[in-house]
RNA sequence: GUGAAUGUAGCUCAGUAGGUUAGAGCAUCAGAUUGUGGAUCUGAGGGUCGCCGGUUCGAGCCCGGUCUUUCACCCCA
């Protein structure tokens, strides 16, 4: 019989035990935060209708959708010979009507257009499910993997901005890890362009902005050239971007360049409620305006929120801002949101690196009973279930096998106890405990084994 | 999608100017007076050298393609 050697797709990944673990008190953290805050969890299918999906992220987005089949026989219904030569874009409307989701935003937007009537308004939700992109994978870029949004909808207040970057802040000071929030807002990016009588380039000169940090100004100045913006306004660029100072100070700054746009003033205005906020509230985390984030998908209107670690290299942990008409694209309108996103691998391989994860996310069972023959076993099992009563993970050996063997298992399992009931332990009623990380062991009655582990 | 690098036992890697049965360490398994792990010793198993094709008398080593992983661009969690 042929065999084949097993794989996965690209950008996939399993996870073994110890992974899981990690990763479960990842998630773990992150929810305890979102409900301490309020928020409800929900959850939404991993395939979405294509209608749903194409179109909200951007040309760029939809190359990176999954597609799905259409069942049945797809190739006749879309009128297909294995001779015809027709282009891919079109083929695939008339075969596939379902995509893998891209994001948790838009099935959001999805969810609160067809339950609006069971919700209460404003609605807060958080949802921790993975998503699928096509893109190539890197290091820290995969093509599944988890996010983990918290949203408000159905609220125009910029309390709820400042409480996003407050639970930000808690998710990191949980996870130990040390983040730089940068923040802007997309209507002084309106402004921008407002101001340098370019209103419709926004896009090309945010997307050229936001490379500055990476490629230097001269670049980025050829970059906005190529892009057809004029000189004359790329030279009116140029004050912005060459400027440095606090956040204080770029506000200040701001308000002078954008004095001409109602618009930009407005998202300095905004920004300064928020940073007010958060500055009363008295986070840990760093909290910055950086005038080059623009990144982040079109349907931001307000806020662009954007956090970095600031002790590993790798692209952002979490990301989100406003978008004010979401639901309008499904015929709710009039309803704002404003939420973020924790992504859940990157943080992971940031912990991982830096070392961050819990000793006890090692730790498995608790305890192993030796498996010594049938009548040992027997009240082994007895005990297991005191033990679990009492939340103490346990198991039994599933074999009579050598002690040898059975405590090289306790040891690659990193159990911390073993429990051993041989034929006097049995005899007596008693149990012999061997605290595995110090090498002692001691023998009580078998009564006393629950209190005895609490105890340890 | 564009450009580049990588791929040898479960893992980390050797492998000499292409030449007979491809090596090491770690891990695994079995032993070292059969109620005790993490140390040591002995031994064993395990590889169609990513896959397909080509050049050659002969390829793990050369060439082409393909896939994986990684890096840069694009974009992004």
């Amino acid at each position: 019989m042929a065999s084949q050697t097993p794989s996965i797709p690209k950008g996939t990944r399993d996870f073994s035990p110890v992974e899981v673990r990690r990763r479960e008190y990842i998630f773990g953290q992150l929810k305890d935060v979102f409900r301490l805050h309020g928020y409800q969890p929900i959850e939404t299918p991993a395939m979405e209708n294509l209608s749903t999906l194409l179109g909200k992220y951007g040309e760029e987005g939809d190359k990176l959708l999954f597609k799905v089949l259409n069942s049945g026989n797809f190739m006749a219904d879309a009128g297909i010979n294995a001779s015809s030569g027709i282009d891919s874009n079109g083929l695939s409307l008339k075969i596939s009507e379902k995509g893998l989701r891209y994001d948790l935003t838009v099935p959001f937007a999805r969810y609160v257009v067809q339950h609006q009537n069971e919700i209460n308004f404003p609605f807060r939700r958080f949802q921790v499910q993975p998503v699928w992109r096509a893109d190539r994978p890197q290091k820290g870029r995969y093509r599944e993997f988890y996010q983990c949004d918290v949203d408000v909808i159905g609220s125009n207040s910029l309390l709820n901005e400042a409480e996003l970057i407050l639970i930000i802040d808690e998710a990191f000071q949980r996870l130990n890890l040390k983040v730089m929030v940068k923040i802007n807002n997309r209507k002084i990016l309106t402004g921008i362009a407002e101001v340098t009588g370019q209103a419709d380039k926004i896009v090309p000169i945010t997307v050229a902005i936001d490379k500055l940090e990476k490629i230097g100004l001269q670049k980025v100045r050829e970059e906005m050239e190529s892009q057809g913006i004029p000189p004359e306004a790329v030279e009116k660029l140029l004050p912005l971007l060459s400027f440095e100072g606090s956040t204080a100070e770029k506000l200040t700054f701001l308000k002078n360049y954008l004095a001409d746009s109602e618009t930009g003033l407005l998202g300095v205005k905004e920004l300064e409620e928020v940073l007010g906020l958060v500055v009363s509230l008295g986070i840990h985390s760093k909290v910055e305006l950086d005038i080059s984030l623009a990144r982040g998908l079109n349907y931001y209107t307000g806020i662009i929120i954007e956090v970095k670690s600031e002790e590993a290299v790798i692209g952002s942990i979490c990301g989100g801002g406003r978008y004010d008409n979401l639901t309008g694209i499904f015929g709710l309108a009039g309803i704002s949101g404003v939420g973020v996103s924790f992504g859940a691998d990157r943080i992971y391989d940031v912990m991982l690196s830096l070392n961050r994860f819990p000793e006890d996310t090692q730790a498995s069972t608790r305890a192993l009973f030796v498996n010594f023959g049938t009548a040992e076993a027997a009240f082994a099992m007895q005990l297991s279930s005191d033990l679990r009563k009492a939340g103490i993970s346990c198991e039994l050996y599933p074999e009579a096998a050598k002690l040898k063997k059975q405590f090289s298992y306790a040891d690659g399992r990193a159990v911390p106890f073993v429990i051993i009931i041989g034929e006097d332990e049995l005899r007596d009623q008693k149990v012999t405990v061997k605290n595995m990380r110090k090498g002692e062991q001691v023998t009580i009655p078998a009564k006393e084994l629950v209190t005895h582990l609490s105890r340890e």
